[in-house]
DNA sequence: GATTTAATTTAGCCATGACTAAAAAAATGT
DNA sequence: ACATTTTTTTAGTCATGGCTAAATTAAATC
C-alpha cells in the first residue's frame, strides 16, 4: 500500500530531480536532508521503494523515479498545490502558511475532494507560489524562469514564481510588496553578490538581498 | 503524543458513552466492534490510554473518559462536525459522503483551519446531520430527541437529526425527501414493528421501514 | 453449586518507519 | 598511489498499532 511516508519521499525525490541542475544526482544524503531524517532512514525507504518499482536505485550513486513512482509523486504534488491554492483563495490564508497545512492535508483527501476544489478554483494550472499544477493525468509544464538574482542593471521583469521553502522569507517578500505579478526593475546591482536596488511596481523603491532575490523567479519584460 | 489512533479511540468511546442508554457500560468488545479491530487490539489501546490518564479502566467492566480524555474527544468531534458541514455547505458534498471524508481530514487540520472554516460557516452550533457541534472550549449541548420510530399514529414532527452511521441509509432518506427540517406526520403505524405510513412535507405520502425510522430523530410538533 | 459459554486479557508476532553505531565504499588531497 | 574524509549501507534497536492463539475471568445455564 502507498503510505503517507512513501508519498512524501516520492514527492521530495521528484522535486529534487526537477528542481536542481539537470545532471545533479539525487543521492541518499540529499533526500535525507530534505526529509529531515537520518541518512540510514532514507536508505531503508529507498530500498523499499526500489523493491516496489517506484524508483531505480544505483547504490552509492543515487535514485531515479520510475513511471509509477513519478505518477504517485505528481498526484501528491497536484493535491498539495490545489490545496494550497484553495487555502489561499477560498479561506484567505496568507501564502506563508499554506505549505505546512497542505503538507498534512495532501495525504488525507479523496479524489472527490480533489475534483471539487479543482472545480471551485476554476481548474487552475498555476499554484499559489507560481508553480505549475500537474493535471489529473500526470502532465506538468516545466516552466523555467530566470532568477531575479540573475538580472542585470536596468532590466525589467514580472515576478512569476517564488520558492515556498521558507515561510519567513515569504512573509518578508509580502511585506516588501513582492507578489506574483509584481513588476520589478533592477536599478543597481552591487558587486560581489551584493544587494539589488529595486523599483517595485513603479511606486516603491527598495533594497533586496541576494539571498531573497535568488528565490524569486521572473519573466523578462522586453 | 496524541496520535490519530488515540483520537479515533477517544472519539469512539465518547460517542459510545453518550449515544447509548445511560447505564450501558462501554466495554472492550463494543469499542473493538465500533473501531473495526480485534478485541485484543482494543485492550492494548485501552491500557495505553489508561496509563496516559485519558480514561479510567476497570478490568472486565469497561471504561470511562477522564476530563483530559473527554477534552481530546470533543476537539476531535468538533473538527469532524465542522469539516462535515464545510464539505456539505461550501463544496456541495451530499450528506452521505461527508462522514468518510471528515474521518480522515479531522486528524490533519490545524487550529487555524478549524477557526477559518468555523468563521466561513458563521460559527454553527449544529452539524450536517443535526448533531450539536462542541464549542472550542469543549462544551456540548446534549439534545435528546425522540426517534421517529417511537411516534404514534397521528403525531406530527420535524426531523432534527439523523444517524450518520450508514451512508446507504442516508442516501435512501434523501431520496425519500427526508432531510433536516422536513415535516412528517405518522398516518398509520403497522403493528409488530411494521412500517410507518408517512406524510412527508405535506405533499408526498410514503411508507418507511422501522429500521430507518429508528435512525431519525424528531422534534414533536404540538 | 458445577459447568458451559462468552468476554476479556495476556503473550507473542508482524509491518512500518524512525533511530544510532559500525562497516564499507567512494571521493578527495597530498 | 595511498591515506583521509565523506557518503552510503548494514546491523540492530525502538515505538506504534495492528494481528492470532491461548489463558483467564465473568456471566449464564443446568
Amino acid at each position: 500500500m502507498i503510505s503517507q511516508a512513501i508519498e512524501d519521499y516520492l514527492k521530495t525525490i521528484y522535486k529534487l530531480q526537477h528542481g536542481g541542475a539537470d545532471n545533479e544526482r539525487v543521492t541518499t544524503s540529499v533526500i535525507a536532508d530534505r526529509m529531515g531524517v537520518a541518512a540510514a532512514s532514507a536508505t531503508n525507504m529507498i530500498k523499499k521503494l526500489a523493491e516496489m518499482h517506484l524508483l531505480v536505485h544505483t547504490p552509492y550513486q543515487g535514485v531515479g523515479l520510475t513511471g509509477a513512482g513519478k505518477k504517485i509523486a505528481l498526484e501528491t504534488i497536484r493535491h498539495h498545490r490545489l490545496i494550497e491554492l484553495y487555502l489561499a483563495q477560498a479561506l484567505g490564508y496568507p501564502w506563508d502558511q499554506i505549505d505546512a497545512e497542505a503538507d498534512r492535508l495532501e495525504h488525507a483527501i479523496s479524489e472527490e475532494f480533489e475534483d471539487r476544489i479543482d472545480k471551485a478554483l476554476g481548474y487552475p494550472t498555476i499554484g499559489a507560489h507560481g508553480e505549475p499544477i500537474p493535471t489529473k493525468q500526470g502532465k506538468i509544464e516545466d516552466l523555467e524562469y530566470p532568477r531575479l538574482s540573475d538580472l542585470e542593471t536596468g532590466q525589467l521583469a514580472i515576478i512569476r514564481r517564488v520558492s515556498d521553502r521558507n515561510p519567513e522569507m515569504l512573509r518578508y517578500m509580502d511585506q516588501m510588496g513582492l507578489q506574483l505579478g509584481t513588476c520589478v526593475e533592477v536599478r543597481t546591482k552591487a558587486p560581489f553578490s551584493g544587494p539589488l536596488q529595486l523599483k517595485i511596481d513603479a511606486d516603491k523603491e527598495d533594497v533586496l538581498g541576494m539571498e531573497v532575490a535568488y528565490h524569486i523567479f521572473v519573466d523578462l519584460a522586453p
